[in-house]
Order: C-alpha cells, then sequence, then structure tokens
RNA sequence: GGGCGCGUAGCUCAAUUGGCAGAGCAAGUGACUCUUAAUCACUAGGUUGAAGGUUCGAUUCCUUCCGCGCUCACCA
C-alpha cells in the first residue's frame, strides 16, 4: 500500500487526477462487445472509400484486470458490466504522458481511454489508445487472476471483491432482479397492487417462528421486526384492495443453514374471491412464467437433476405420505387417515400434527420435481380456511422443488369468530410453553369482524426460488451480504492511518 | 447446540516420520512497439488464526479459544 500511495504522488505529478471525476464514454463495454464483436479486421481497418483509420472511435471506461508491458508498447484489460475489452497502449500512439501514466497503471485502477477500434494479429477486438485519463486508484491488491477469488468467507464478506473477480456471482444476481421482476410484472398485468406494510410490528404474527425484538426510545415501547407481513396485507384485503402485493424482507431469529439467513425475501400476494385451488393455477403459471424470464426456459439443471416447472405434480399430503414412503412399512391410504397410526409414527400429540411430521420427515427432501402438496391439518393452520367436508384439514398447499419448500397458499380464513378461537386455541398452546404459537391479534380479528371477501393468500419464498432457478446449493449465494459473524477488527484501517501520519 | 473438516505470503496452494517455511500469480527493479496465464533476469514479501502444553526441536502431536465450511438438530 505505501507504495501505491507514492504512486498517486506521482500520478498526480504528471498532471493527472488519482481520483478523477466525471468521465463521458460513448460505449459500454459490453455495448463495444455486442455491436463490434463480429466485425472482422478489415471491417474495422480504413475502408477503400477512405473512411479513414479512426473509422470506430470510442471513449470507454473501466477496471483494469490485467496488464503486459513490453518496453514501448503493451496491452491491458479493462473490464465493465462483468465483460472485459483489450486496450493496446503504443508510446507513439499517446504520447509520453500518457504512456508514464500507462506504466504507472495497477490491476485494479480505474481509467478511462479514448482511441479506436482494430483487432490485433491474434484477432482480438481492441482499443488502440489515444488519449488515456486516470479515474480512480487502488490502494490494495486485487484476487489471483486466474483462480479468482475462492475463499468462501472473504466471498460473502467482502462481496465486490467476488463480484469482480468472479463473473458467474454477477450472473447470480442479476438473474435474481429478473425473477424479482418477471413476478412485479405478472402480478401488476394481473391487477395486483404492490403495497408496503411495516416491519416493526407492535404484534409479530403470520408464520409460527421466533422474532427479533428493537425498541424504540420515543414511545419506550419493544418491537418486533416482523416474522410475515401476512395479517397486514389481509387487513388491506378488507380494506377493498383486493389484490395486493409486496416484495420486501422477513425476519426470524432461528438458526442459519444452507436453506435459511436469519432475513430473507418474500413474495406475499392476496385476491379476493378466490381460493386454493384458484392459486394452485395460479401458481403454476407465475413459476412457469418466472422460470422462462429468469433463465430462458421452464426446465433448469439443479444439482443434476431437471426441474420442469412447466409441469407441477399435485398430491394431497396424504397421498404425498403413501406415494413418496421409502423402505419397511410403508403405509396404505387407510392408514394415513388413521389417527391411531399416525400417532404410532410420531411423538406428536394429534393426528394432524403427526400427519405433518411424518410428510416433513419421510417425503419432503424427496420433492425434487416441482409439486404442489395440499390439504393441511387444522392443527398446524391457524389462518386457513377448514375444509368444508374435512374439518380436520384445511384448504392449504405448499410447492416444493428441489427438496424445498418454496411457497405456501391458502383460502384464508375469513370468519372472524373463528379466527378468534383459532387464537384463543394457540394462545393456550403459548402458555404451555410454545414459543411460536400466535399471539392474539386483536386488531386483526376486529379486522375480520368488518368483513374480509374470501381471499387466497401465497407467499413464495424468493431467495429459495433464485437458488433453484441459478443453481446455487446455499442460500448465502443468492443473498448479496448474508449475515456472519462480525469480523473483528480490520487492519487495513490501522495501515493506513500510520502511512497517513508518516 | 452436537458431529466432521479447514485456517500457511495480498490471492491460489505445497511442505515426507516432528528436522532450515516454499511455488505460481500479484508487487518492486531492469530488458522488450501485436501481447493475452506475455516472456526473460533479479528483488522483496511470513506472529504458519490465537494462547498454552509435550519435545533438543512444532506448520506438523495434545489442550483451550477464535473464525469459516459441511452436516445433524432447530426452523410450517
Amino acid at each position: 500500500m505505501k507504495q501505491r500511495l507514492a504512486r498517486i504522488r506521482e500520478i498526480e505529478a504528471l498532471g493527472y487526477r488519482a481520483y478523477g471525476r466525471r468521465y463521458d464514454f460513448s460505449h459500454t463495454i459490453p455495448q463495444i462487445l455486442a455491436e463490434y464483436g463480429a466485425k472482422t479486421a478489415e471491417e474495422l481497418a480504413p475502408g477503400p472509400e477512405g473512411a479513414g483509420p479512426k473509422a470506430h472511435p470510442v471513449r470507454i471506461a473501466g477496471r483494469v484486470m490485467a496488464v503486459r508491458r513490453m518496453g514501448k508498447a503493451g496491452f491491458a484489460h479493462l473490464q465493465q458490466d462483468g465483460e472485459r475489452l483489450q486496450i493496446y497502449v503504443k508510446k507513439d500512439g499517446v504520447g509520453d504522458r500518457d504512456y508514464r501514466l500507462y506504466q504507472l497503471l495497477d490491476i485494479g485502477d480505474i481509467i478511462g481511454v479514448e482511441g479506436y477500434l482494430f483487432r490485433t494479429r491474434t484477432g482480438e477486438l481492441t482499443v488502440h489508445a489515444e488519449k488515456l485519463e486516470f479515474l480512480s486508484k487502488t490502494l490494495l491488491s486485487m484476487p489471483e487472476k486466474w483462480h479468482g477469488l475462492e475463499d468462501v468467507e472473504t466471498r460473502y464478506r467482502q462481496r465486490y471483491l467476488d463480484l469482480i473477480a468472479n463473473p458467474e456471482v454477477r450472473k447470480v444476481f442479476l438473474t435474481r432482479a429478473k425473477i424479482i421482476r418477471s413476478l412485479r410484472r405478472q402480478l401488476e398485468e394481473r391487477g395486483f397492487v404492490e403495497v408496503e406494510t411495516p416491519m416493526m410490528q407492535p404484534l409479530y404474527g403470520g408464520a409460527a417462528a421466533r422474532p427479533f425484538v428493537t425498541h424504540h426510545n420515543t414511545l419506550d415501547i419493544d418491537l418486533y421486526l416482523r416474522i410475515a407481513p401476512e395479517l397486514y396485507l389481509k387487513r388491506l384485503t378488507v380494506g377493498g384492495l383486493e389484490r395486493v402485493y409486496e416484495i420486501n424482507r422477513n425476519f426470524r431469529n432461528e438458526g442459519l443453514s444452507t436453506h435459511h439467513n436469519p432475513e430473507f425475501t418474500m413474495l406475499e400476494f392476496y385476491q379476493a374471491y378466490t381460493d386454493y385451488r384458484g392459486l394452485m393455477d395460479f401458481s403454476a403459471e407465475l413459476l412457469a412464467q418466472v422460470a422462462v424470464d429468469a433463465t430462458g426456459t421452464t426446465a433448469v439443471e439443479f444439482e443434476g437433476h431437471k426441474l420442469d416447472f412447466a409441469r407441477f405434480e399435485r398430491y394431497t399430503m396424504r397421498e404425498a405420505v403413501v406415494h413418496f414412503w421409502e423402505g419397511e412399512g410403508r403405509p396404505g391410504a387407510d392408514d394415513v387417515a388413521n389417527a391411531e397410526w399416525l400417532c404410532r409414527h410420531s411423538d406428536k400429540q394429534t393426528a394432524g400434527e403427526a400427519l405433518a411430521d411424518i410428510f416433513e420427515r419421510h417425503v419432503e427432501d424427496k420433492l425434487i420435481q416441482p409439486t404442489m402438496i395440499y390439504d393441511y391439518p387444522v392443527e398446524i393452520s391457524p389462518l386457513s380456511m377448514r375444509k368444508p367436508a374435512e374439518p380436520a384439514f384445511v384448504e392449504r398447499f405448499e410447492i416444493y422443488a428441489a427438496g424445498m419448500e418454496i411457497g405456501n397458499a391458502f383460502t384464508e380464513l375469513n370468519d372472524a369468530q373463528e379466527q378468534r378461537r383459532r387464537f384463543e386455541m394457540q394462545l393456550a398452546m403459548r402458555e404451555r410453553g410454545d414459543e411460536e404459537a400466535h399471539q392474539m391479534d386483536a386488531d386483526y380479528v376486529r379486522a375480520l369482524a368488518y368483513g374480509m371477501p374470501p381471499t387466497g393468500g401465497e407467499g413464495i419464498g424468493i431467495d429459495r426460488l433464485t437458488m433453484i432457478l441459478t443453481g446455487s446449493k446455499s442460500i448465502r449465494d443468492v443473498i448479496l451480504f448474508p449475515l456472519l459473524r462480525p469480523e473483528g477488527p480490520i487492519d487495513v484501517v490501522n495501515l493506513m492511518r500510520e502511512l497517513d501520519e508518516q
């Protein structure tokens, strides 16, 4: 770093700014590659009509990623938007001052180059430089040039380096943006309105999870970071926003794993006058289109499996247990409907909880193909409507792919009296020590008491969906800054202070 | 929280049974006006994650701690 700080003075002595200002480029590097990438040397060279040697003048800017110097001339690669273009700098071509600047370049510096396009002897599209401008100095050295940056911890902590060094990482996050854009566009086309509801909530609800707690000083109250936006969004359907959605963060104070980050992004949407059957059909359409928008096809590769979002499988939870059971003691349809059999195969208290438990242990990780599992036990679904013919079950389904849950949806319970009873059931569970049981949300019950239209609601985990559509096996690879333990002192700053004092 | 594994130069990695801590890239100096993992010569770069222990001697063996990864548990 000492050398590089000294180099700043050399750059300034030549009359350049080490930290430049505005640079009006004529093309981005990807634009040049797209526009001229297919042009031959002859097409770029001065034409017979006398187009002149500067037929294709360009001004570009980018980060220096490689330099090859050969005495009085040399090459460098500039990177912008994840793509690289070579420049050729010849002492005769740029003059002594710019050539001296070229000799001072470090890998990682950001420069502007004005010149014209040509092809080298080996055929690479290159900018023949005529004028250089210095735009920003790097004080630290870049990751190694052909292994890139591989240390997983550094990649997560210093994501900017990961993005510079590993172009495929950039692609993952661009795909994530496409997924979100596709969902927004499809929802907007169907008349959904995007809203924002509180992330700091006096009562948390809408899911079973432990919350983060924070404090508001002036009001002197504790607030919870939301575990789900659900109850607020349904208040809005009461208010006549019949199609609403929200894409934003939820926070759950739980363990970290390759499938869990404490803050994660959910899409939740609510549509009045439909039910879970309507949402199953809608989800299949929505996700198939997202897959196309993000990857160009409905069939994606994940961990060696071909997943086709154009072909959703559907099973009831009970069917799934029968169908996917492996090994000894495979149950029949009558077994999974039998409370005694269920309780014998789980240590849960009720038949419904036992069924869900058995499903999670025997089925969930086998749901590789995109699958919808429907008809859930009422015990684990305090906010969904019961099936009229089967009151032990609710009109709920979850979407699975690659062995992960990526969505959860149900016909919303809009009977205020029944909702009040369900909350009281949850309160009883809470008193028995279940930290994750729902709190009574009196305001929500009051909202329902004004009448909510029959409504279907759904949540889709954006991070997990992105994992599947980008082939990422850890959720940390699809979150730019995943939660890590704090790093401790960063000695670069101390070094900078010492060098500054000298 | 449990189990397994990893931590060596800025980066990517070596180091035999416990016997002088190394290479490539990056960096510095010099040569070179079409190179592309540029090449060639030379130079510098280390608290081997931390602390303790065993030993004549520890990157190597032991203990504890720190950080990270995988995995199990937890997590509709």
